[in-house]
DNA sequence: TCATAATATGTAACCCCTTACATATGAAGT
DNA sequence: ACTTCATATGTAAGGGGTTACATATTATGA
């Protein structure tokens, strides 16, 4: 076999004619100016040799990539998260037909922030999609000021001016308090995240104003923090019984939440739903699997992703691939109705 | 700010000093190479100026990428399969101290071979971790070829020449019988799995091989497919029952079926293990969980990947980095006893 | 003291494309 | 027949690095 390496220049010489005519015919959009017959013979040849053109060179004198980069923060089991899997999927669904690749741009999150990885990433990814930015971006301002267009997923700080694609989890939470409190609920407990947590923020604040307009108050004992973590809910269930032994439905922040409370529960026995109704956020997928299957706020992780990625793929193909994005998408959230909530005394 | 872009001749004449003592200072193979005072200059005005150098460039003059391409079938759920997991988790895990990065490359399986997109990434990656290869080369000639070096994991053959890190399906086999032939068991049902799988193949050869050379012949038709699908596995279990209702153990080729076959018997009022010993392979991350916890052969996933990475990155920074890569591994697959299998009659 | 070697740095070619601008050719308009 | 335009193609200047080779400087040894 020929091993000698064949560019633009070979090409050229062989069809006869001049490098940028090589160029024009390999590229989609300059390849209207060539004509027909010389079309053919570039075409022909490139087959023959089978050239393809150097990645590299296009990008050094193109300024793109073609590539994006996900930022995800490197924690141990994130690749087994359904979360950061969701992303994957949506990403790589969507880039599937496009000509652009994705790089993973896994960062060290423990003290760690952006400006370290600068050098890493900096250049070589026309765009970015980030996940949990706050964890990275110490100051807004590195956010604002990156030389790339980046689109935040599932967050959304309006004071930050870059692009946002989330969901509104203060909506969330009303949603989901509409659902406990419509079941005839009113001693109800809660299960939060972590204060740093915004998501977490907002969810509960949405479900305790609703609440409130109905002119329920949730007494401050019975809003427990668990962290997020399954194992906290697990044991943070007794302190809440203890407290209130009457409470008749539980809002978990979200559902890992929602699945070490219902275990501990069933250890108690205490039936779930028939004593305890329990209401969670995120709709995971074993959300469904889970017995009884949990009634959860569906968090549409996946489309936000595609969304997210599209903004920026069409970002990319415009004039101002180069600017920066700015602006906020909301996606909705909505009620799954499972088996983990009922009617009281039903 | 400055906005303006700061390249290697920018910091050259700031620092007073050619392009090339540049080159050499911010490269750590030749930084030896500059006097210490010119580097401390140097290293101050790149920190000064915030300087990255355009990896473009880099690549195009050095002909690398520092960018390993990480072949997936591009099926649905993919991202959401534990086995991928494993192996994304395992080359982001080894990738994460070095200076390479790693791109998704997902192909279509259904009738697309890899020729087709030699173009799309035949370039810009330095070499290729490939999972399910025969999915993709249609001929062996193709991945012999392959102009840059390619691993394949968990896949062994030994015709081809090219890198391959896996399992002895065919050992693991022999040891799961060893197990169930020393708790007690003579009367053996198996679940394979589809034809067209290697592993599947090896390990019921493994199975039953041992099994004849201690004199036990286990009769055809307790042998049935359920293609390591999980609802197969649950609905053909009856047959199996039919054919010979005192069946003491089933070998399922993979924890899939495995976990079908148990569902059902639980349904049929089967206990497992009591009744039933069942031992699965693969050891995915829900045999641990299942009630019984599943007793199944290990496979290390995680390992062949990490050391998959290993092999390529080792041979990427050596001398050969551009010359395929050749040779096979194989890691131990470990049985795992948990609680489906027991002594028989116990 | 001078030839020789070791060290530090510079020069320039090369990697392979894209694209603004220039040129050549032929068609259309008057 | 001559200017004017549209179309097809070519020329050459980047884009930002690496590195073989050349050169300048200093240290070493007899």
């Amino acid at each position: 076999m020929k091993d000698k390496k064949f560019n633009i220049y070979e090409i050229a010489r062989k069809a006869n004619v001049s490098i940028a005519t090589i160029s024009r015919a390999i590229n989609p959009e300059t390849r209207a100016k060539v004509a027909p017959a010389t079309l053919k013979k570039i075409d022909q040849l490139i087959k023959k040799y089978g050239y393809t053109p150097n990645l590299a060179a296009k990008h050094l004198s193109g300024n793109v990539t073609k590539t994006i980069g996900v930022v995800f923060p490197y924690l141990p089991g994130i690749f087994y998260s359904n979360y950061y899997n969701h992303i994957l999927a949506a990403v790589s669904d969507y880039l599937f037909d496009t000509h652009y690749q994705f790089k993973m741009l896994l960062l060290k999150v423990a003290g760690d922030t952006w400006d370290k990885y600068d050098f890493k990433v900096g250049e070589r990814v026309d765009g970015l999609l980030i996940t949990h930015w706050f964890k990275f971006f110490s100051k807004k301002s590195i956010l604002e000021n990156m030389k790339i267009p980046c689109v935040v997923l599932n967050d959304v700080d309006r004071k930050i001016k870059t692009q946002f694609v989330g969901v509104d989890h203060y909506l969330g939470g009303q949603i989901a308090a509409n659902h406990i409190y419509s079941l005839g609920h009113r001693r109800i407990a809660m299960l939060s995240g972590p204060d740093w947590s915004m998501d977490n923020q907002q969810r509960m604040k949405g479900f305790i104003a609703f609440l409130n307009k109905k002119g329920l108050r949730i007494k401050p004992d019975l809003i427990v923090k668990a962290d997020y973590l399954e194992h906290m809910a697990y044991s943070k269930v007794e302190t809440l019984l203890k407290i209130d032994p009457k409470i008749t439905a539980i809002f978990a922040c979200n559902d890992q939440m929602a699945f070490g409370a219902m275990s501990r529960l069933k250890e108690l026995g205490i039936a779930s739903p028939k004593d305890i109704s329990v209401i969670g956020f995120d709709d995971e997928m074993d959300a469904a699997k889970f017995t009884p299957p949990l009634t959860t706020m569906h968090v549409p992780i996946y489309d936000i992703a595609t969304r997210g990625t599209e903004i920026l793929i069409n970002h990319l193909q415009s004039k101002d691939a180069k600017k920066s994005l700015r602006g906020i998408e909301i996606l909705p959230v909505r009620l799954v109705e499972r088996k983990s909530t009922v009617k009281i005394n039903s």
